[in-house]
DNA sequence: GCTCCGATCTTTACAATGTAAAGATTAGTA
DNA sequence: TACTAATCTTTACATTGTAAAGATCGGAGC
């Protein structure tokens, strides 16, 4: 591991060099190189992992997006219903961002987010995030015992990420002060939906 | 203008180059040097109106956000009452991004969506597209006569404004296909609040 | 008209970056 | 043990943002 021709896994150093990257300085400041010299590596190193600098960036969204996702599993796992555990899910996605405000806008920069996860796919099913809110959803229904056609149900999974998502949006933006206490629990349960 | 040493109006022509570089190649193709080009000038002449690439970028996001308030204006003067104008106001915020994915990412990368308009003030107040919405709002309490307290109000406008934003959001992620007619104005006024 | 000043633009230069190509090193396999 | 493919280094080049020094020009004042 130390000072071996071989890094042993440069693959997984880098995407880990990324993040802390990005953490640390900001996105703008992520580069090839810069993670090439964190991980101890020539600049090049990284084209036996990874085609350019699209895939590296592609895989290290892939990665917050997994942490990402395992925060909506820790907040739904802790409730006892399924309709607080559908209000938990949306202040938790929104709770995500506002304590990573640059995870937020390296997300959703490139609007492409199923890409990353499964490159072959571009649907919204195949995006983890997407797939956990609708599970939450459908016991949501079923523990109400609510009946809804396929396309209601379209529209209100829309409407509840939207809602999540536009907040976690305008809390992300640091240039738009609102008089709201973001980490208020209370506060934002009442926005959602 | 042709062949004179000094351009004339160079600012706004390369704020001009700006976005005709990000409609017809992506916003990652948009350069300071390609932007002097477009306007046959050296690569160093933007200098002269702006302190780095930064603030360029800055300027253009100034003016693609004037478009947006525009368009925002144009689809509430259509409308007789407030009501019906607060939610023409939603369907088209998610409209014009929809016809302009590329403006969605490029304007909303940042985080900083007001600093590109008055450099010095970091409210939302001062975001011209937020104020349009909460003078829709205001006057559709008036003509329904509502009375809503100052925190109410406060929690419904963030309402409104993040279930248009997520959507719109939602509607230009390229890879994430809904079964959604994002130009069937009737399906959006369905989602919106 | 002429002079001068500041704004505007060019030229030159340099460092950081992404990436291609050729070769060195090594792990694992036949 | 020899070979092969994966991994990594070195070298090289084009593109970029930006700084510095100087050229050009428009307009204010005389």
């Amino acid at each position: 591991m130390s000072d071996r021709y071989h890094h042993g896994n440069l693959r997984q150093a880098l995407i880990d060099a990324g993040i802390r990257i990005i953490n640390e300085s900001g996105e703008d400041k992520l580069s090839l190189r810069k993670a090439a010299a964190l991980c101890r590596v020539s600049h090049a190193a990284p084209y036996a992992h990874f085609k350019d600098k699209e895939e590296l960036i592609g895989a290290i969204k892939a990665s917050v997006t997994e942490q990402f996702t395992e925060e909506l599993k820790r907040a739904v796992d802790g409730e006892e219903n399924a309709e607080s555990a559908l209000v938990e899910m949306g202040r938790s996605y929104v709770s995500f961002f506002v304590c990573n405000p640059d995870y937020f806008k390296f997300l959703f920069s490139s609007l492409n987010i199923v890409a990353h996860i499964r490159p072959d796919r571009q649907h919204k099913e195949d995006y983890p995030p997407f797939v956990r809110l609708k599970e939450t959803y459908l016991k949501y229904l079923k523990e109400k015992g609510i009946k809804k056609s396929r396309d209601e149900q379209e529209a209100d999974i829309l409407r509840l990420w939207a809602s999540a998502h536009g907040l976690a949006a305008i809390a992300c933006m640091s240039g738009v002060e609102t008089s709201f206490d973001w980490n208020d629990r209370g506060a934002i349960e009442a926005l959602l939906l």
